[in-house]
DNA sequence: CCATAAATGATAACATGTTATATAACATAG
DNA sequence: CTATGTTATATAACATGTTATCATTTATGG
């Protein structure tokens, strides 16, 4: 049977995309599942990023993952649940909730960061290591020329209308 | 504020696909507004593959997509609710529901196919102009891959454990 | 100081993907 | 022919993204 994204080119890239990025993710998910606590593979990118660059605010959080505040909002709210994560209003300003990692997430973290991400990552760099070019390179242009000029400002070079 | 899904490169590669394909769908949803029916850019390439192949039972519709059929079960109500497809059971196999372009439907993807996917095609390769390599090469040798191999069947090649 | 604007996060409603499972129709072994 | 397994689709429950909107707190202009 035919793979008509994949034969639409261009037209489907953005579904191409998040096709591959999904199933990226699940089969990270098989990678994770040997792990104690569990949870899904899109909620390790918070936890990272939290291990990363410290407690942050709700807003500074989304803006480090590039989502928006309301789906970062319901993630921190499951990873509380969990006990990963805890949120404490600022003492300065009584609007901002910090979310930093609890004990358990931190032991959490710690122990993906030593026994499973460095096979995702081989995993992949596998994955992509026959590719003819540095895609990581070419994703960071893509994201760079959204940036600059979305799509619907690039429409004129080339176009038939 | 850092972009932690980029700065930790391969390990949220699925993240960041996701990310980098919801972004163009939401920029070729700007150039698809145009259009007489308010449509999510996310349902056409259901009605390019039924353009492109023919009338397709949702099994089918679901393979050329790579989605699962419950998803295309539901994207064909849908479509079915604006008037854009049907679904007709099948003769032979009272179990099939053959999906079609209706006469509105038809005359959607025509008006789309005229107007606006040269612009969003012309768009996303303009976007892509001028990466080092072939892109769709390399998304196509990534698909390819995870096919082939799975990422937990990569683990070994260089991993720490 | 107070009225108003801006910033922060929560919530609701929706979109669209998934997995798990139910139901109905078909296929086949006995 | 019937029991049983398989296939095609539908449905439910959930995951996780979005936009729109609201309440609260903070900042600011007069």
């Amino acid at each position: 049977m035919e793979d008509v994204i994949r034969s639409l080119g261009y037209l489907c890239l953005g579904s191409r995309l998040k096709r591959i990025g999904e199933q990226l993710q699940a089969d990270a998910q098989r990678l994770l599942d040997g792990l104690e606590v569990p949870l899904q593979s899109s909620q390790y990118p918070l936890l990272a990023a939290l291990d990363k660059l410290g407690p942050l605010a709700v807003g500074e959080l989304a803006q480090s993952l590039g989502l928006t505040q309301p789906g970062v909002t319901r993630s921190v709210s499951l990873l509380a649940e969990l006990g990963l994560v805890e949120a404490i209003q600022s003492d300065g300003d009584q609007r901002r909730r910090v979310v930093s990692l609890t004990k358990k997430g931190q032991r959490l973290v710690d122990v993906a960061k030593r026994d499973v991400w460095p096979r995702i990552e081989s995993a992949v760099a596998d994955l992509c290591r026959d590719l003819s070019g540095p895609v990581l390179d070419q994703l960071a242009a893509i994201e760079d020329g959204l940036a600059t000029a979305p799509l619907d400002r690039r429409v004129k070079q080339g176009a038939r209308q």
